[in-house]
DNA sequence: TTGACATGTTCTATATAAAGAACTACACTT
DNA sequence: AAGTGTAGTTCTTTATATAGAACATGTCAA
């Protein structure tokens, strides 16, 4: 049920209904209904803001019940939007990004063979940046 | 927008606008105005039995606008999501990401001042990379 | 202990989603 | 034309989603 996975999703980010209630923008007595099943029909809108604050989708949160989902959010992981919020957060642009990938690339990157959703650690070393 | 989504596949199946409130179980004025976009912030389950009703389901009468208002693609512009994609296709783990994320921050990138939605290229020059 | 601060819950009030008319306009009949 | 039917819209009301308290409970420091 949408509930569990919201109150799932918050606690693995360490927010407590206050603070992501107020993140959001919908009211923490509201949230708490949600998370508890007591209110099951919320509109798009709060959806919406509770899934982008908990950086996911509202395709994750409506879970099978009510959507088959084929979407590109799949292929990127949670780990990946939060990662990237962060960066652009920083200052990071999309030019800057882009040459680091296709560095990554050159380097053959792939050669590990790694498979949707597996995750491993950094082997990068840089050693210098200058710009 | 979801209206536009609505009617057009509406229309596409032969339904007026009462035949298909009526199937869906909801009133054929709300319906009217879901479509004109007069009211843009169904529930959950109103959005759902429509989708049902024609034969989709309700991502795709989201669409882009999956997460309304505050969404991700806010935030990270449509350039971002597809570089990311590409990325993640190339075999970039979110490790390696974080790591040059990071040193991005460690250089300073952020003196820049860069604004949201603001672009700009890059300015990095990678003398070597090992691994 | 005390009290100040978090946590989540349950009240009650309000805003708004949604229903059920009445209404307009158009197309066919006869 | 006057009637009949069906399309979609705009009224007005009702239901309920959501907000904003007040409330309970727990924790931790002074």
């Amino acid at each position: 049920m949408i509930g569990e996975r919201i109150k799932s999703l918050r606690e693995k980010k360490g927010y407590s209904i206050t603070k992501l209630a107020d993140l959001a923008g919908v009211s923490k007595s509201y949230l708490s209904y949600i998370e508890r099943n007591v209110q099951n029909n919320p509109s798009l809108q709060v959806l919406a803001k509770i899934a982008y604050h908990l950086d996911t989708n509202m395709e994750y949160l409506l879970g099978e019940e009510l959507a088959p989902k084929v979407s590109v959010e799949d292929v990127l992981d949670e780990e990946w939007h939060s990662i990237l919020r962060d960066a652009v957060d920083e200052g990071m642009s999309s030019g800057d990004f882009r040459a680091l990938k296709d560095l990554v690339r050159s380097h053959k990157w792939k050669d590990e063979g790694l498979v949707p959703g597996k995750k491993k650690t950094s082997n990068i070393i840089i050693l210098h940046i200058d710009h």
